[in-house]
DNA sequence: CTATCTTACAACCTTATGGTTGTAGATCAA
DNA sequence: TTGATCTACAACCATAAGGTTGTAAGATAG
């Protein structure tokens, strides 16, 4: 995964609407309109929150005759908080490098 | 942790810059020119990278002398990563129901 | 067929982002 | 003291974000 793919992730987590579409649609039986009715925001709104979700792969969409459902990628979650988790990785290393230094 | 905290966060981490600075300030013996050499932009820029990141908590500013030396908080970096990992435990419990559907 | 629902998308507005240059005040080294 | 370094901040610019309204087209129910 290269850096524009995890600054779009990133980017779209920091919304707390768009947290939250990806929370509902774990299950993927919502559409997009079914979507925008849990918010009090346009259709439209939901359409582009939905379409930045898209983009950075945190979740997919598919066509049931006239809705699209919106289906949220728990691997895309994953990944993210892997890359977290290799960030705080550097911490324990610089904490094994200080126990390294005072060993006798 | 309220929503727009979480959107801090997550903002300040879709930047490749700002995650490196964050990778860069483990140490926390980094002042903000000092992570300036590192980058080809402007000093300026890397003084509003740092902004946005202490405005997260993600790091934490402490002056020596005529320099501000950068340490990066590994406490935030963890809230993030629980975060997605509270997302993550939604698609566990929708497979648990599934299993209790299938119990005889 | 018609009316309704759902999506798609263009156009627009306001504010935020990420960068620049320039200026000024502290602090340190010599 | 003087000159270099580091930070702070204002001003500016281009573009992206997040929202709106309006219009059009595809699918479905009756």
């Amino acid at each position: 995964m290269n850096d524009a793919q995890i600054d779009l992730i990133f980017h779209a987590l920091a919304d707390a609407t768009r947290r939250d579409i990806v929370r509902q649609s774990i299950n993927g039986d919502l559409s997009v309109s079914g979507l925008a009715r849990l918010y009090p925001i346009s259709n439209t709104a939901i359409q582009k929150h939905v379409a930045v979700l898209e983009k950075a792969h945190l979740v997919q969409r598919s066509r049931r005759g006239r809705e699209q459902l919106v289906k949220s990628r728990s691997e895309t979650v994953a990944a993210a908080k892997q890359l977290l988790d290799e960030i705080e990785q550097l911490w324990r290393i610089r904490i094994d490098q200080i126990d390294w230094q005072w060993a006798p």
